[in-house]
DNA sequence: TCAAAATGTTGGCGTTGCATACATTGTTAT
DNA sequence: ATAACAATGTATGCAACGCCAACATTTTGA
């Protein structure tokens, strides 16, 4: 048995999105952690000095993957079709982690959030606002101020996100709310 | 001193928002609440079983307390009035209740939540589908199934209230920021 | 009037996050 | 090579928490 475990960082974000899936985040312990783990209750402070830096780390990989994922959805085609693409891989991506989204987003309207996890989140803003900006070079969103058009954008992935991963709607109504969504969202940015 | 405290239960659920609006949930600790009452550390489990039942039940009264507010703004007047109304007013809302109605939003993805809760959620897509009704049989609103095009009003509506609420917005944004996307969802519904 | 229900109190149990002091292993400079 | 040092893990303890069980005091109503 190894007195050092080699990578107690990786495999308690390992551990730790595990029991974020299964339970509830709140029900996540740090000591169950290192339980799970196989170390002390008191090793994970060497590596989060605190049980919210650990919940930070977990949100900011939450936030590469996120952008991770939408980064191909962005790169060439019509406006249409990067809409589409955006709004399709942001629900997919929310449905399948919700709870770390809910975290991601639950922590933002903490001030004393760490500045990464704001850069995060603008990051994610600017996506949206690049999406709009080049809809409008190609002519296919009508003109006007980019940020302040990006706003409902945003919105609508936020709230969608929200709609579907909470499945208050049955699965074959979810596709027909989503296309309905994405057309009445290309409705809203036509010139 | 009295022995009985005469209404604690109202008292807690007061003690217990105000917790929420000054340290965030989570924060909130029941012996806390019932210190700060003065009242003995086992006393608020008379009213609330568990400290989940507690946070449940000021869920349900932001609630009622939201319904109480959007009210008004979905009675008579224009399609565009209306949601105009509902927006602005729902925004405010959630402005002024930002602890809140992240308890509000954040418990509806837990299965395990009391049916209460689940069926205000429902009362509140409701209300938003009765606007989408409302305005087609007034023909400004496009035609199709209601309950699809209800999805993006609602998804406006959450997501717009999330991103101002956190306050990314600059204040002066912030109201050209509402006024684009109620403009926005008016397009979006536009026959 | 007096038994039962409602409401509070006391005390205790197990768990948690965190701080402190100590132990072991890796690393690096001499 | 080895001694100093940094990194990493352990042991222990503390205060606070949620919850439970047993007991005390009121209020209620038959």
């Amino acid at each position: 048995m190894a007195y050092h475990h080699g990578d107690l960082r990786a495999a308690l974000l390992a551990a730790a999105e595990d029991a974020l899936r299964t339970r509830g985040p709140g029900e996540l312990s740090l000591r169950e952690l290192a339980r799970e783990v196989g170390v002390s209750p008191a090793a994970p402070s060497r590596h989060f000095r605190t049980k919210q830096a650990l919940l930070d780390a977990l949100a900011m990989e939450g936030y590469d993957r996120l952008t991770a994922v939408l980064g191909p959805a962005l790169t060439g085609g019509s406006f249409a079709d990067r809409l589409n693409a955006l709004i399709r891989s942001y629900v997919t991506f929310v449905t399948e982690n919700v709870a770390l989204h809910e975290l991601m987003f639950s922590r933002k309207h903490d001030p004393s959030a760490p500045p990464e996890l704001i850069a995060a989140t603008h990051r994610l803003m600017g996506l949206a606002l690049g999406v709009i900006e080049d809809g409008q070079r190609r002519g296919e969103v009508r003109a006007g101020p980019a940020l302040e058009l990006a706003v409902p954008l945003a919105a609508v992935l936020q709230g969608l996100a929200d709609l579907t991963s909470h499945g208050g709607l049955p699965d074959a109504k979810a596709e027909d709310a989503l296309r309905e969504t994405i057309a009445f969202t290309l409705r809203g940015y036509a010139p």
